[in-house]
DNA sequence: TGTAAGCATGAACAAATGTTCATACATTTG
DNA sequence: CAAATGTATGAACATTTGTTCATGCTTACA
């Protein structure tokens, strides 16, 4: 069973740097508020922080932290207009991952 | 922008349960070398402990947390035969997840 | 210019994760 | 049954996340 001694290098879809980068990722992604505001993200286009702060529920402060965090690593965007700042999906790749996972049943 | 006072409850796609079940799987999923677990048990079927820490170069007792871990949160099964103990992909969706970010060319 | 609204930031702490090491358990074989 | 192989487990520790709180920065507007 499972082929005993392959003499040939194993066939990965990605190499190490590429894992490396993914979990960077599912681990950027990979909490509640987080998925929420990308959810919110993904309908809505663009929205304040108040704006998500309201919807979602979750205090200034720490949504602060949330949003700079998933802009630093390149999920989101943002720009400021007046005294708002608007934060936008910039990956919009991690809607399909997250989609996939909602998808199945056992959720 | 933004439509200022929206009155109906948001369109979100998930709700909060199912948010953090995801944001589960995500975090579950969310390291170098379970990504790697997950990629050799997708294109292999079924390999042992000793095998898959041969092919990843990961020491076995760390694997073997990594594994039973991710076995308890319901991504790898496990059966024994013999002295061995082989690992299978149970949650396969997460294998979709991965390919979906890998696919990013900005990766 | 001063005051308020909207966000960011940094320190401090709490909690979850990752890692190592030693050791225990199960199975096979002599 | 004793020894060897393959794997699990638990304690201890290091590191990373998550959260809170106080405070600072920026823009608008009186």
């Amino acid at each position: 069973m499972t082929t005993a001694a392959s003499p040939a290098p194993i066939e990965l879809g990605l190499d190490i740097e590429k894992m490396e980068k993914v979990a960077f990722i599912l681990k950027t992604t990979a909490h509640p508020t987080r998925i929420a505001i990308v959810q919110l993200l993904a309908a809505t286009d663009s929205l304040s922080v108040s704006d998500i702060s309201e919807k979602l529920n979750v205090e200034q402060s720490l949504l602060s932290h949330h949003l700079t965090g998933m802009k630093l690593k390149g999920i989101l965007s943002s720009s400021r207009e007046g005294k708002n700042i608007y934060y936008a999906l910039k990956m919009r790749e991690v809607i399909d991952v997250i989609q996939c996972l909602a998808a199945c049943t056992f959720l």
